[in-house]
DNA sequence: TGTACATCAGTGAACGCGCGTTCACTGATGTAC
DNA sequence: TGTACATCAGTGAACGCGCGTTCACTGATGTAC
């Protein structure tokens, strides 16, 4: 599956990226549930000890899963900040882009950010504070400091909780996700000057 | 512990609230982890079997438990909703009341809205729907009716992004929830006409 | 009012399950001479 | 270039754990006559 060889070696070779690739699928497929270190190692194709030469403990590769994600949204957020027409524009289209980001990968936004969330990974804080920086960014580029902090916590507030409604079920609404997004980020961005 | 009578006696009497009393009190100490079905028994001090008499499964219990906590909310919304001097002020005050309840209860307001979250149980759907009332209600009293779906969604979005944020210790502000709460939801009513 | 008996609400032992992790191991790789 | 050997990266069996749920039971309650 995920040898860099044809052959069938004793030893893998690229093991500790074929976890975390094996674990991406687990969650998109079976959600957060699905995620046991056995299952990550059953798609792997290798034995349940494996992953020990790579990670400390279950919670090490969980880190590197979620800094995966976190690497993710801030390559979709600066993606979509840098096509849109202006600042305002861009800070919406960020909303957006959030909010599509969750949606398609529930299970992984669940894991970034929800209770099951792994601590005191530095990898995966900074990877973290790395997509944080791209919406502050956006939000320092326009607004006057003294609402700066307020601002971009509000902006990521609303996506934030718009995500987490969706992608939990709460919504009964038709409209697509980016749809209420792009309704929801609108009228917010009316108070931001 | 739960009896009703002080007597020590086969019957429980009242083991059903009791139960779910237990659950809540596992929430708030130990989390979503700490809510197994034997240790909701173990603190009921009655045997493992018990609950079957009066759930089906693990899932209705935690079914119970959720729509427990809906009602807490609803009630926390309206009595912000009624204590405030206008209609925009009380809105303001409902989302401030929604930060504090999920931060009050965090494990709670994770089993509510969580991916835990129990599906199919009408009496945690009303719950949740007579909640979700008293939000577009008050919006349905000021706003016209083109914009109440939209407003209504954003000002839930914002709230609930803020209070899932705070309660997966994203933030690391040294403001309280309310602080934070109250200027986040100033700064939405500013585009709330 | 007393009693027979159905029903209700609990007990307690046992089950199978998948999990994360331990232990001792072995085959493959790479480097020093 | 060949070889000895340390190190690396995997295996496979086994562990203890707490879980939800099953089964067969028993003590308490309430109702019909």
């Amino acid at each position: 599956m995920y040898t860099m060889s044809t052959s069938k070696s004793y030893h893998h070779g690229d093991l500790r990226p074929a976890l975390i690739q094996a674990a991406l699928e687990l969650l998109r497929e079976g959600g957060t549930e699905a995620l046991s270190l056995r299952a990550v190692t059953r798609r792997a194709g290798v034995s349940a000890m494996a992953p020990y030469r790579h990670f400390p403990e279950k919670e090490a590769l969980l880190a590197s899963v979620a800094a995966h994600g976190f690497n993710r949204l801030r390559a979709t957020l600066s993606t979509a900040d840098s096509n849109a027409a202006d600042a305002r524009e861009a800070l919406a289209a960020q909303g957006v882009a959030y909010v599509r980001f969750a949606c398609e990968d529930p299970a992984l936004f669940r894991l970034m950010f929800g209770a099951a969330q792994p601590r005191n990974y530095p990898e995966l804080g900074a990877a973290g504070d790395a997509a944080y920086g791209v919406l502050a960014g956006r939000v320092a580029s326009f607004c006057r400091e003294a609402e700066r902090a307020d601002v971009a916590l509000t902006c990521w507030s609303v996506v934030h909780g718009l995500a987490s409604l969706l992608v939990d079920g709460q919504l009964r609404q038709d409209a697509s996700p980016v749809m209420l997004a792009e309704r929801v980020t609108r009228l917010v961005l009316r108070s931001v000057r």
